[in-house]
DNA sequence: AAGGAATTGCAACAATGTAACATATTCATT
DNA sequence: AATGAATATGTTACATTGTTGCAATTCCTT
C-alpha cells in the first residue's frame, strides 16, 4: 500500500455511489494531485487484487467493499435508477455456483452474482421507465 | 424482426466467442453491407430485449442466446484464458436472489451469476498466468 | 554506494459507446 | 393511391473508457 493508492481508496471509499476511472482522476485533482488514467488503473488494478474495491463491469465503475478481504466473490443490487450499489456478504449460492462450474472442469477464480433493477427508494416514487 | 437486426444475429450466432459491436460492424461489412456503430449498438439492444443475445459486461461484448426467450436472467462461465463464454440455463439460484433482493424491496429486472476463470481446455494445458 | 524490483509520471493512442439530426421505410387511415 | 404517424436506418461528430510504451523515481537489498 502507498500513499498514492490509499488516495484512490479513499476517494472511492468516500463515495456514496460508484466511482469511474475518471471520476476518480478529477477527485484527486480536486484534491490538489496531479493523477492521470494509467495511474488510476494501476491503483484499481492493485486494490482490486487485495479484495478492497470491486469493479462493477456494468456500470464501468469501481465501489470499495464492504468486508475486505482478498475474496472475489459478490453480490451486488445495481440500481439502474439511480446507480447505487449495495454489496451483499457471499453466500452458498456462490459456493454452489463454483461447484457446479467444477463439474465442467471449469476453475472459477471468482464468482460475481447481480441483480440489475430499482432500489427501494426508486421503486417507491414513480416515474418508472415503462 | 428487420433483416439488418437479422444480419447483426447472425453474425453473433455464427461467432464461437463473444463479440464485439465493433467486431460485429467489420463482419457485416466484409459481408457487403455499410454500417456503422450506432446502428449495431440499436440492432444489439434490441436483439438483447429481446432476449436472444446477451451483452457480457465483463468482457464488454455479445453472444447469442442458447435458448432464447424473453428472460434476462443467465449463468456465465468466461474462460480469461481464451475468451470462451458457456452459457448454463436459469435455475433456482437466481430465483432465490431476486426474491432475496425483493426482501430489500428491490425489484430486480435481471439477473445474472458469472464465474470467471479457466475452461476445461485452458485448465489442461500448463501456462497459468499465475 | 550499487544494483534491481516495483511504483509512478507522462504522452500518445486504441477501443467502446452516444447524441443529434437527416433520411428512409412501414403501415394504418383516409 | 395519398397522407401522416411511428419506427428503423444512415451519417457525422463526439464522449467516455481503457491501454501501450517508455522515462523517471522510489525503495529495498546487497
Amino acid at each position: 500500500m502507498t500513499p498514492l493508492r490509499r488516495k484512490v481508496l479513499e476517494a472511492v471509499w468516500q463515495s456514496h455511489e460508484p466511482l469511474g476511472a475518471y471520476d476518480i482522476c478529477e477527485v484527486l485533482v480536486a484534491h490538489g494531485d496531479s493523477v492521470l488514467p494509467p495511474t488510476v488503473y494501476r491503483a484499481l488494478d492493485f486494490l482490486e487484487g487485495q479484495g478492497i474495491v470491486h469493479r462493477i463491469p456494468s456500470l464501468t465503475a469501481y465501489i470499495g467493499c464492504n468486508q475486505p478481504g482478498s475474496h472475489h466473490d459478490g453480490r451486488y443490487l445495481i440500481c439502474s435508477d439511480c446507480g447505487l450499489v449495495a454489496e451483499l456478504p457471499a453466500d452458498d449460492l456462490l459456493v454452489r455456483f463454483t461447484d457446479e462450474a467444477a463439474g465442467f472442469h471449469f476453475v472459477a477464480r471468482s464468482v460475481r452474482l447481480e441483480a440489475v433493477g430499482r432500489c427501494a427508494s426508486c421503486a417507491g416514487q414513480e416515474g418508472g421507465a415503462s
